[in-house]
DNA sequence: TTCTCTGCAAAGTCTTTGCAATAAT
DNA sequence: ATTATTGCAAAGACTTTGCAGAGAA
């Protein structure tokens, strides 16, 4: 899956800036901040305006082809889409961000249907603590 | 439990402001918004300054008093942190939010200290959906 | 050519900060 | 009286918007 691809296929146009917000994303497995996305397109000699990186990424969020995440560090995170369900754990010394694929969350779901009237349709687990990195 | 022995008790000083805020984040069982909270000073015919509120509010999350949620929507929200463990239902539609008692997800924190080495300290579980009033 | 996308500059929202005045104990 | 807290005004971080020019199809 290629940038390429998911824009045209998405009737949108096909930019530098796009191509390289959209290939930052694609290669990193876990949420990534727009700090990332930038340095990704001063790595690629690509310069691009703040507004236009925003705007690229609101485009990608309505067309459903990322995901965005707050988790309680402040910060905005996005992620593409296409990923099987899954959560994140996120470390709170250096604020890594690492998938997580196990999940058992769907018992808990029906329950909530069942009890208080409420539908779901999706959610979102997060672990916070220290990664392996960090115990070092 | 009222605000004024929780002020008290953290070295706190008593002042309208804090007294309200606290208050305000007492009176409800679910994270509020700082509009809320803003409305509920203004019922209280306290005036503050924006700048005191956010202060305030900070005094409390650095005490652990309040705990900090920020959902999916880009709203920050907050909650008295003596709570049981528990999780959110968010309606995706009128953004109201519900507190969910039951948790299962213990077993998966093991798993992920073991197979990952990342130490879980906490965990946010947050369900989007619709709710009850929503579904009318 | 046509219509989308971009850069620029400005504005908007939310939150924080410095400092002098005020209030709590 | 002493020290913490507040209001005000300004600044900071992040995100959005309007518009005219540039670029993709």
């Amino acid at each position: 899956m290629n940038p390429q691809n998911i824009l045209e296929r998405n009737n949108l146009k096909l930019t530098r800036a796009r191509v390289e917000v959209l290939g930052c994303l694609l290669s990193h497995k876990e949420p990534v901040a727009t700090p990332t996305i930038i340095d990704h397109l001063k790595e690629k000699k690509v310069t691009s305006d703040q507004a236009t990186i925003f705007r690229t990424i609101n485009s990608l969020k309505e067309k459903g082809i990322v995901n965005q995440y707050q988790f309680n560090d402040g910060v905005v995170r996005y992620e593409i889409a296409d990923k099987p369900e899954h959560h994140h754990a996120v470390c709170i010394k250096c604020n890594s961000v690492e998938d997580i694929l196990d999940c058992s969350v769907g018992k808990i779901e029906k329950q909530i249907s069942e009890k208080k009237g409420f539908t779901v349709l999706n959610h979102s687990l997060e672990f916070f603590g220290i990664c392996k990195n960090c115990k070092k």
